[in-house]
DNA sequence: CTACACCTTTACGTTACGTCAATGTCAATA
DNA sequence: TATTGACATTGACGTAACGTAAAGGTGTAG
C-alpha cells in the first residue's frame, strides 16, 4: 500500500507536519515523490516510522533515534541503558522538586510549623544546596572533593545548638567587622577580634585549622567576586578589610 | 548596596544574560540605568530575584512566576497545588517510561523471555495503549466513556486462550476477506463468511451484539481514514468491500 | 465547472536562555 | 596620556520538535 502524508499520519496517529519535519531532518524520507510533488510512503517507511515512534515514546531525542536506526553498528542496548540513566536522574530531580513544592504548600497553609528539628534540617540542607549551586565547582577544584564532602558532613551532623552557635558567630562577626571597619584600622583591637571570630566560625566546618589556610580563605573573599559581594553587600570594602585584618591576625604578610 | 549585571549574577549564581533576559521580559527590571546605560540593581531587586529563583527551582515557568510575584491577588498556594499536580503527572509518565525502557533492555538482552503470561499481558496492554493513542478521543465520543472502558475491561480479562482465539479470528477474517475480495461479490458466500467472522471477532469485546451497531462499525471503517488505512493496507478497497459485505449480512440498507 | 479536500513550500512562533559580534565605558598601568 | 583588559550595551541567530498560518498547486466528486 502507498500513503500520502495525511494517510500515513492518520495511520500512525501523528500530524502531517511531523512527517514533513521527519523528511526535512532526514530521519524518514518518503519512498518517492510523485509527479505532483506529493510525498508517497510505502510499507518499508511504515515500519521505519513504527521504530521511530517506539523510541520517541521512550523519550529518546530524534537525533539519537536517527543514529539508532541508521548506524548498523550502533548498539541499541547501550543506548537504551544510557537513556535509562538519564530518565532515572530526571525522576530523582523530579522527586526532590515535588518534595520541595509540597513542603512549601504545607508551610504556606500553616499545616506544619517547621519550628523544630525539621526546619533546622531543611535549613541546613538548603544552605548546602545553595552553596553547592553557587560555589560547588570552584571549591571542589580548590580544596578537593574530600575536603568539601567532609565539611558538608560536619555541617549535617551539627546539633541544633551547634548550628545556632554557628549562626550566632556569623552575626557577631558581621557586627564586629562593621564596627572595626569604621575605625579603618585592620590591625586594631576590634579588627583583630573580628579576625578571631572568623577563625572560630571557620573551624566549625574545618577539621583542622592552619594560619595559611585561614589567610588563603580571606584572600579568596577578595579574589572571588561572589564572596566579595556577600561581604560588600553589608558595606562596600568589607571583604578587603576582613582580608587585611586576617593577614595581620595570621601574621602572613 | 548596588550591583551591575555581573555582580548580581555572581551573587545569585546565574548568568548576566539571564538578568538581561529577565529585564527584557519584564520580570525583573533594574532599579535604575546609569549614565553609561548600565543596569543597576538594588537590594529590592535582589529580594525579588531570590523569589524568582525559588519558584524557578520548583520548575514553574517564568510567565507564571511573573504572575505570582506581580499580581497581588494571585493565590500562590493554589498555583503551587496546580503545579504539584503537573509534577505528579509528569512523574507518573516518567515512571511508565522507565518501566518500558527497562522492559525493552531486558528483552534485548534476553534476560527475560516473556514467552509466558507477562508477554501476553504486555501485548494486551500495548494494544490498549495503542488503541487509546490512535482512536481514544473519537471512540469515546462515539460510544461513550462506559462502553469503551467496558470493552477494555473485557480485553484485559481475556485468558491467553481467548486472546489467541481473538487473534486467530482476526487473521482468518483477513484471509477470508481477501479471498472474497477477489470474487468481487459482497453478497457471495465467501464475503458473507467474512462478515460472520467479523461479527464473531467483534463480539469478543462487545457485551451485546446488534445488527445496527455491526453495520455502524463497518460504515466507520470507510468513514474514518485510519480504519480504512488499516484494512486497505492489505489491499486497497478492502474496507469498502467489508462494509458492503456486512451491510448485506446485517440486512441494513 | 466548481467546490472542496488534499498537497506543496516558506516562514514565523514556541522556552529560556547560550553564544557571538560590534561597539561603548571604566579603572589601572606603561 | 595612551593603551590595555575587563567590564557594559544592543542585536541577532541558534536551540527541539514541531504548531500554525499563508499562498498557491492538485485531484476528485457532484
Amino acid at each position: 500500500m502507498e500513503y500520502t502524508v495525511q494517510k500515513l499520519a492518520s495511520l500512525a496517529g501523528i500530524s502531517p507536519r511531523t512527517l514533513r519535519y521527519y523528511d526535512e531532518i532526514g530521519i524518514l524520507k518518503p519512498a518517492r515523490i510523485n509527479s505532483a510533488g506529493y510525498r508517497i510512503y510505502g510499507s518499508k517507511e511504515v515500519d521505519r516510522l513504527q521504530q521511530i515512534l517506539f523510541y520517541r515514546e521512550l523519550g529518546v531525542s530524534l537525533e539519537r533515534i536517527k543514529e539508532l536506526i541508521t548506524d548498523p553498528q550502533f548498539d541499541p542496548v547501550i543506548a537504551l541503558k544510557e537513556h535509562r540513566e538519564k530518565l532515572l536522574a530526571k525522576r530523582k530531580q523530579l522527586d526532590s522538586l515535588i518534595a520541595n513544592v509540597e513542603k512549601t504548600i504545607a508551610l504556606s497553609e500553616g499545616r506544619i510549623t517547621m519550628s523544630d528539628k525539621e526546619k533546622f534540617e531543611g535549613f541546613k540542607q538548603k544552605m548546602i544546596e545553595e552553596n553547592e549551586r553557587k560555589y560547588g565547582k570552584e571549591i571542589r577544584e580548590k580544596y578537593g572533593e574530600e575536603q568539601v564532602e567532609k565539611s558538608y558532613q560536619i555541617f549535617k551532623n551539627m546539633t541544633k545548638e551547634q548550628y545556632e552557635e554557628y549562626e550566632r558567630l556569623n552575626k557577631e562577626l558581621m557586627v564586629t567587622l562593621k564596627k572595626a571597619f569604621a575605625t579603618g584600622d585592620p590591625a586594631g583591637e576590634l579588627a583583630q577580634k573580628a579576625a578571631d571570630l572568623h577563625r572560630q566560625w571557620l573551624t566549625f566546618t574545618w577539621g583542622n585549622y592552619s594560619k595559611e589556610a585561614h589567610a588563603g580563605v580571606a584572600q579568596m573573599y577578595v579574589d572571588d567576586e561572589r564572596f566579595t559581594a556577600y561581604y560588600d553587600k553589608e558595606q562596600p570594602g568589607l571583604a578587603k578589610f576582613l582580608r587585611d585584618a586576617v593577614l595581620v591576625y595570621t601574621g602572613e604578610k
